[in-house]
DNA sequence: TCACGAATGTACGAACTAGTACGTTAGCTA
DNA sequence: TAGCTAACGTACTAGTTCGTACATTCGTGA
């Protein structure tokens, strides 16, 4: 998520003034800064002093601490979009092709626990940024598109007999990727195990997929 | 979780001056507060003002806001701790018994909303609170020891075919139950979908027990 | 090269917030 | 019933924190 820090590449002299690159670099640490302490521990004094510009730049370019959060926010899912944009999972019969979605998924939640967190902080504030951001109003998500037509293929061709709603597989497969970086700790601490212990990770990868696959493909009865 | 408001039982009078209703007041009162807020946007004032005592009392009986998260959390868990210590499923087969636990944890999770909260503040915290909590050093699972009960029965009666360790399965099931709580609103606000919506519920609620009976008893490929 | 605005830095203030010093009172017990 | 202590209230402070007024400088287009 690092874009700052291109030591002026080759030709393009390093300007002292760099609107961009200033931005950018106020989003990095602020993504840092409320990531760890949350929006109302966040300090933007500290934000500014971890950049290489001042307070005061904070609020020319974004307005507010609420503004830079909810900036923070939409490059952060931004990020993920373009991943999802990346999937190239159509070519593989369906189940393995929800396998390798799954697996995906899981790769992305461990690679970026501070989007996690980020997350978890915006529901505590009952997603009001989200709502009140016209990037983030109906961002959509090409991963539902996905998904949407692995589930028609694997029912047409009689591979999968729950009748499942993309959305909601998006939620199972989310809420196992997602409560295993978000609830890390809690669940370290009352259970005394580390959910993301790098030892655990193919184990827990794994688990995810059989479980999904099982759902998909599990014997049941007509509704 | 409210513990306070018993209007004077009849013959016990109203005292004015009850510590352990005073406690009381302030702990439920914090419950919501930080609930509400997060542990720094909540406000030591907000609570007092909200209790029929001042501020003066939540340090004399707490210590410090710290301190009264961590009380808070205590009692939060040994809400969970006591339910779980009502669970009573081993009289059922395995299938049956496992598809009952998953629902109740459902249920327990749709119910305590304020104690989600509470967990995914405190997994922004890593846990600190927890972790500095004699009473919730170790306060270890009910539901973990009948889970694992109903496992060893499950696999020697053929009818699971995985090898799930419990905390994994519980893993799984809260999972499901605390993202669907948790991130409700980023989750509707991105995807439309209200996951805790009343019409919603017996779906999911079958959803989930599916999907860790599909996952128990999957043909699968010996290790 | 010069003027003009975008970009930046400094210093400060007003409001808030956790925590406390000090004084008071209810109610139990001897 | 007297007195002692746990329980309680008021008023205040020190430190923090978001935000801004005002002054300055770089870079670019005319």
């Amino acid at each position: 998520m690092t874009s700052v820090e291109e030591p002026a590449r080759p030709g393009e002299r390093e300007r002292v003034r760099d609107a961009a690159r200033t931005q950018a670099e106020i989003l990095d640490v602020a993504t840092q800064e409320f990531a760890r302490a949350g929006y109302d521990g966040a300090r933007v004094d500290e934000i500014a002093a971890r950049t290489r510009t001042t307070k005061r730049m904070i609020y020319y370019y974004f307005g507010g601490k609420e503004q830079l959060f909810t900036a923070v926010l939409e490059r952060a899912y931004g990020v993920i979009r373009e991943a999802e944009q990346q999937l190239d999972v159509e070519h593989l019969d369906p189940v393995a092709a929800i396998r390798r979605l799954a697996e995906v998924t899981f790769d992305h939640h461990e690679q970026h626990p501070d989007f996690i967190r980020l997350v978890s902080i915006e529901n505590i504030h009952e997603a009001q940024h989200i709502a009140a951001s016209e990037k983030l109003g109906r961002i959509g998500s090409p991963a539902l598109d996905v998904i949407r037509r692995i589930l028609e293929e694997g029912r047409r061709s009689g591979l999968f007999t729950a009748d499942v709603d993309a959305v909601d597989l998006h939620a199972m497969i989310s809420s196992f990727c997602f409560f295993r970086v978000s609830n890390r700790h809690t669940f370290g601490a009352l259970f005394g195990r580390d959910l993301v212990a790098p030892a655990q990770r193919a184990h827990y990868r794994t688990m995810l997929g059989d479980m999904v696959i099982a759902y998909l493909t599990a014997e049941r009865a007509a509704d």
